[in-house]
DNA sequence: CTACGCTCAGATA
DNA sequence: TATCTGAGCGTAG
């Protein structure tokens, strides 16, 4: 699995489409196609405030995220690494993270999970700032519909902090 | 080497 | 409380 995205609209998705020059005609096995349609439901069933730990489903379908090739430094790959242990609903803040895996570098940790391309699998969505700020998300473009989507994700886990 | 960021703690009003 | 400021440090270029 390569990346998953969001879009704010339609003509977002359009632009992104025709940036990357995607192909959606590429033939598919039927395995893949599978673990593909399985892995939509999964993902709309989270959204639906299921309770999926979506990172155990992709191992359970041996879907490879190929993290050792997306975080190649061992400080990205421990900040990885570190928030996958995180179970559904918890929050923590880039300091935790950090302190984790013996490093000041709270900023840093966001630098990394920036660049996160499997948003909801990777959950970087449970990072907040220390302050109780839920902080970025997604890169630094939409800040607002891109906070408001994180804060949702948190409620939809129903996290226990307010938000 | 430089600039930058999904930060933090401390200071100030 | 709200805003500002410098420290901090891994990464991308």
């Amino acid at each position: 699995l390569k990346e998953i995205q969001f879009f704010k609209n339609e003509n977002d998705i359009f632009a992104y489409i025709y940036k990357n020059k995607l192909n959606f005609r590429k033939k598919k096995d039927d395995i893949e196609q599978y673990k593909i349609d399985v892995l939509k439901n999964l993902i709309t069933d989270y959204l639906a405030g299921k309770g999926i730990n979506l990172y155990e489903k992709v191992n359970e379908l041996s879907i490879d995220l190929a993290l050792r090739e997306k975080f190649q430094t061992k400080f990205s790959y421990d900040v990885i690494q570190t928030l996958l242990q995180s179970n559904y609903g918890d929050v923590t803040t880039y300091q935790d993270i950090g302190t984790k895996i013996g490093s000041k570098a709270s900023r840093a940790v966001g630098n990394v999970l920036k660049s996160n391309p499997l948003p909801l699998i990777i959950p970087c969505h449970r990072v907040i700032r220390k302050d109780g700020n839920v902080g970025g998300f997604m890169g630094k473009s939409n800040k607002e519909w891109q906070q408001d989507f994180k804060t949702k994700l948190l409620q939809i886990e129903g996290s226990k902090r307010n938000f």
